[in-house]
DNA sequence: CCTTGACTTAGAGTCGACTCCAAGTTATAG
DNA sequence: CTATAACTTGGAGTCGACTCTAAGTCAAGG
């Protein structure tokens, strides 16, 4: 059989669309493990390596600050998730959290397509996410349960196609 | 008649989740337009502008750069949008972005539920965005043509063992 | 009158996440 | 033998997005 392939951190950068330095800076803050090195000492990636380099990728695209992805290396390759009940808890809390940022997203392409269709809906609130150590939070105890009124909006109001997506989730 | 309900930069922090700092920030920047004030100086907002800034605040949570929300708060209160035909294209350009990283994070809450189900997969790639001319005129009557799953993933708390998700979109 | 609290401002400081730089090593090509 | 390219390192610099500080205004309460 042949020996698995590897690939330079220029590859690596090229394949996951994280830049070199970036790379190296996560190994450096410990987000990705030491890489491996060629004898030379140069950084070889396999593409176990870029799976996980990926799986950054697409958190970072989310918004999702780098401490927070750290939880997301620390499973194992492939061990029983029963071992770590800590850590799937703690995995599990932020899989809720992406859950409702995907509500929140797509509250926002309903307003968008509301905007831009001019269809009447009301009622696109809450884009909570709601969690403890959560974005930038803020000040005394908890941001709003508050219903906060339909949106009125009016704004762009060209007459509406019929027939829209489902839209809402929950 | 009354006269429409205004409220103080504290409760309208209290109310979006946005601290007072950051909503005066905000304005700082020209995010926010100026809010008028009272003969005190003091900043006094309406719903519609509560409903504004907490429009800020989903876009924030989806990690989007303030620059780039800019084009949102520029949609006039009530317009037609035929009459802002560049405007119309970026914001449906950004439309195209946030479906994307739904896709995103939805394959994340595939990852995690292949993990923590110690299931075996392999092969869990893509998160591209940039697909910027690639599928995005087919949007322009239709809202929801892709199949960005059902939030129905309830997997965890519930049994769920049949319906594995798509996974895969697009 | 004095204090408290909610606000105002300009501006300084912080922090996360890069991004760049300089100096050095090793490999290949001319 | 030298130049180019691809890497290495540590560290400095940048930038976005806050976050905090200081100094001041104003209104109400004791």
């Amino acid at each position: 059989m042949m020996a698995e392939q590897t690939f330079t951190i220029k590859q690596t950068a090229e394949q996951t669309g994280i830049s070199e330095d970036t790379i190296r800076y996560y190994e450096k803050i410990a987000l990705l493990p030491r890489a491996d090195r060629k004898d030379n000492g140069h950084r070889i990636y396999r593409q176990e390596d870029i799976n996980t380099i990926w799986l950054l990728s697409c958190l970072k695209k989310t918004g999702m600050p780098l401490e927070e992805m750290r939880p997301f290396l620390a499973i194992p390759a492939d061990a029983d998730p029963g071992e770590y009940p800590e850590l799937v808890e703690h995995i599990r809390s932020h899989r809720e959290k992406i859950v409702s940022q995907i509500a929140s997203l797509q509250q926002v392409v309903d307003f968008i397509d509301m905007k831009l269709e001019g269809e009447r809906y009301y009622h696109y609130r809450d884009c909570s996410d709601e969690s403890q150590d959560g974005v930038s939070e803020d000040m005394t105890g908890e941001p709003n349960p508050k219903p906060v009124s339909p949106l009125e909006m009016s704004y762009f109001s060209v007459s509406a196609k019929t027939g829209k997506s489902p839209a809402s989730l929950r």
